[in-house]
DNA sequence: TGGCTAAAGCAGCGATCTTTGCGTTAGTCA
DNA sequence: TGACTAACGCAAAGATCGCTGCTTTAGCCA
């Protein structure tokens, strides 16, 4: 019944969007009675991050040993994930549900996103390599890929998430990257 | 009384967040009718956009001629826009309406924040300077900007906007910065 | 001053969501 | 085998929202 109801989410995420998902639609759904749903997740916005949890633990790249093309198999990745049917949503979900959990949804999003980078970066530098801080991926590929997908721009696609990677990379190549700030 | 709705919009975006706006709330802290609001706007939707459009038709910055210094003050201007009270959900309210409106939403959103940037590009590109795409802004100054607001990343502020507009310029100081792309 | 039009208030309806109490089922362990 | 617990289905009640006729108010112009 917890697939039914995971399944069904992932339906109407993808054909009504996120905010119109409500908990008796799911319920009808997924042919399961809406008040089990409300028992078992209270809200439609702590569903919403249960699916999106449930989502990325699958089909991870594995790495090759070399941090730009870690880089870009992450960044791909994650480019994909976002552009399959409902990707953007899960995130919009994430980043406006009520105001109880909207830190802990925020925190739990960039966490995800975050920890998909790391592992690359983490082994370059185990790896005696220098390798750009965090904070550096996250604004000059991440964010980017992100505004982009959400406002549909043209153009957003494999190429263009190594680009960013690769501009990345030459701009500092074992460089800290952190432009002086304290 | 349109005044008076508008600043009920603005309070309850800020206190409850955009999705949870409804216009019966909207009417209770307005203290008008609901049935007005109703006729005047239609959804919540609606209303919300026309209180993002006259929000950013104030306190534009004027130019100084320098594209660096103009692109920084705009930098700093739409970080503040998005850092005021509601900012980011007036964002949000943009990125995730109804389906039918989903395009339109999206695109307004976006044609706003590009014709920000688009007066210092254009001035430099008529005095003859090289500036860098429309787009290559919007991935290496916008893009983080609204990232970090949106996942509250610490430290954003107007240094860092100011470090991100010199960062840009000093990748690429007249450089076209297509990176090859079609 | 007296009609005219646009806009706002009022009351109520229907639909949907949310919650809660209660009965039923399944699965577990002594 | 029989009790126990947890989970689910069912149904009813309360609340909110979206919407719509109808009335009332206010501004305008001859």
């Amino acid at each position: 019944m917890r697939t039914a109801v995971h399944r069904a989410v992932v339906e109407l995420v993808h054909e009504v969007g996120a905010d119109k998902v409500t908990i008796p639609a799911v319920a009808r759904r997924a042919g399961v009675n809406p008040s089990s749903v409300y028992r078992r997740w209270g809200t439609a916005s702590a569903l919403l991050a249960d699916v999106a949890d449930r989502r990325q633990d699958e089909e991870a790249p594995e790495l090759v040993g070399d941090l730009r093309k870690d880089l870009e198999r992450v960044a791909v990745w994650t480019l994909e994930d976002l552009s399959r049917p409902g990707g953007v949503a899960f995130f919009r979900a994430d980043v406006a549900p009520d105001v109880d959990e909207r830190r802990a949804g925020l925190r739990a999003c960039l966490e995800r996103v975050s920890a998909r980078f790391r592992v690359p970066l983490d082994a370059a530098a185990e790896r005696g390599e220098g390798a750009p801080p965090l904070e550096r991926v996250l604004d000059r590929v991440v964010a980017p890929l992100y505004f982009r997908v959400v406002f549909s721009v043209p153009g957003t696609d494999e190429r263009y998430a190594r680009d960013l990677v690769a501009e990345l990379c030459a701009s500092g190549p074992d460089a800290p990257g952190d432009r002086g700030r304290r």
